[in-house]
DNA sequence: TATGAATGAGTATTCATTCAT
DNA sequence: TATGAATGAATACTCATTCAT
């Protein structure tokens, strides 16, 4: 076990480039998700990763520089299926009634959030260098860019001018919400209707300023 | 090295009685506290607590069984701390203005955060066993009872019915707002700023329905 | 197997001060050395040490942080033990006749190497950081303090200045000669004959000017 | 990894004939210098080899059995061409007066040292086999042989008969004074003085009886 | 009770070597 | 012949835990 106070290296060593070594990687990316999901990041370690992916041990070392890069690979290809979705519905909804659109897109979220609920849970609160990922850092751009072209959209559709710390609140507000009710839902409150009012909260604190 | 795959056990071995033994394990907290802080949840082992705190490993073993007590004890007095804390505001407040007593009551849980925000940075990002632990059961049912008592004050005063999603959304809305603003402050973004707002917005869904 | 391209950590971690602890780091640099001479440093790896020393791997780095700290700990208690027989050789015959007094100290020199011949054969020929060990580093001052002891008793008994590439031609000399006597032998050549002839060189060159 | 407790084989596979292979086994032994060089033989495998060489992994293992092949190969090579240069200077100051040409003779040695310091410093403390490889003893008789020609020159030229215990003194002192001025030189000793000096007490030594 | 030396299973990582393409 | 992906035995090092003193 080496000791990692320097900076550890997130990158995977060399793109794979032949199909066989394409199989490899993802051999290696799908076992990781597995374990992560099924016994937690501090069950995650190379030997096992080379075990359950069916590869060598060398193999690994191949590719990544150790099981931090290989969770950030795996954060990243995660990161890149979901902005497809989301700018997926962004493009097919851009015509849709404000209010319409919201909840479509709120659902889109949810839905991606369910999807990878387990995987999510793991990456989140016990990967130690989750918010230092590039992957983070790119998702937050991201979010940042929708949230900043939505109040533009409500600007022009409304011409009220949408408060900085308003458009932190409904970020911040919207990102907890979504994690909240899908990792951590309650028997006593419905998802649906959570995500109903949070709509019509936005919309309105968007509208009536 | 024993696998851990049986629950784990996260209670303290023998609560300290002679003042000797009270010294000796309060040593260990706040070595492991001081090792959380500055190096994080994958540096902490029981020989470098041993060590920090200035006491034998056998010591460590004799009031806890593991690392994961020790951190869970931990958080448990940071638990009762910050209750307290957070039942003196509530007394000295109760008779003011709601909006008044609500911002109040936000500054209080920010100041909360605020001060222990590099440990709840690793408690909540880095142990696994976070959201399993008796103390954050503890303080989500804390705080439930809080907004319940908030939401039963403006029922009184303003005979207005709150919805559970909306006091869903207030609860979530505010623990992530208040975390958001200490772990990972904007530049952009003043903190009062958001915090007045988050007050009102919060004031307006309690009492306009 | 850790990267090393950092500079190399040769000191040991802790002295031992039980009892316990001597027989353990005793055991260690005593298995080592049995390693080097049987096997030669490549064969030299902690594993290996903890198994012919009857200690477990756990207390090997419980007192040195490396392998190239045992080996730099034997060198100097070879060192030590060495420097203690040559002063001892020095007060014994600091009264002789010069020449008696030189073959003395050549064949005290020559008994030192012989005696460790095989330890030493591997330590200068095969451990990379030899001549940047302290032992090193002290044993040629410390020769070299012998040697200027000695042309300071030829000047002071003969009234002659020996030059300094005189000085270092000696010292270069009998060091050589020493170790290739010692490790290499040849079947045609009488260590006697050659020890013999540099004794009686040494004075010349040291009398003779 | 596999043990090598076996005797170890030197020899290259074949000898490069097409002029593809002689590209490849000298980017090979040109690489395996270079890491020697700068790195150390710790750092010498086969994959880096490969690597620095730019060949694939797979060529190294066409021409050579294993790494230690490749050093004695270097040093094969790393022989012949200072033998070459030996013979060239022997040669050519054939007739020169005996102290001129000793002085000659012994800088072209030192020049050779000097020439390939780096590598030779490698070569010599870091390499197990160093002692037993071919190209060493190879050196040796050379050494030896031209010793004995330029004892028989004196003899010839002085009547003098030297003694076999003063040849090894001789040549050992030479050797070893090269290789201390050119890879560990003083600052205090000019290393033209102590040539000057040993070519000197060599001529005298040899002349004088 | 306290101590801390000792243990050894577990985990990270390397590198000589093979072999299918 | 050349390539380089793959292998896995070997080795470095850690850390939870025990137990004799």
């Amino acid at each position: 076990m080496m000791k990692k106070d320097n900076p550890i290296d997130l990158a995977i060593k060399k793109q794979p480039k032949q199909n066989r070594s394409k199989v490899t990687v993802d051999a290696i990316i799908q076992a990781s998700a597995q374990i992560l999901v099924k016994q937690g990041y501090h069950a995650l370690n190379t030997n096992e990763v080379a075990k359950v992916a069916g590869v060598s041990i060398g193999s690994v070392y191949e590719y990544f520089p150790g099981k931090e890069a290989i969770v950030a690979t795996l954060a990243n290809e995660l990161l890149d299926s979901s902005l497809k979705q989301m700018h997926d519905t962004i493009e097919t909804n851009s015509e849709e009634d404000f209010e319409i659109a919201m909840r479509h897109w709120l659902d889109t979220l949810y839905n991606i959030v369910l999807t990878h609920k387990h995987i999510l849970e793991v990456l989140i609160f016990q990967v130690p260098f989750w918010l230092k990922m590039p992957s983070t850092e790119k998702l937050k751009a991201e979010l940042f860019k929708v949230a900043i072209a939505g109040a533009a959209k409500s600007q022009t559709l409304y011409q009220i001018q949408v408060k900085p710390e308003t458009l932190y609140l409904i970020s911040t507000m919207t990102g907890s919400t979504l994690l909240s009710l899908a990792l951590d839902p309650s028997p006593r409150i419905s998802s649906e209707a959570v995500l109903q009012e949070l709509s019509k909260r936005i919309v309105d604190w968007l509208i009536g300023g």
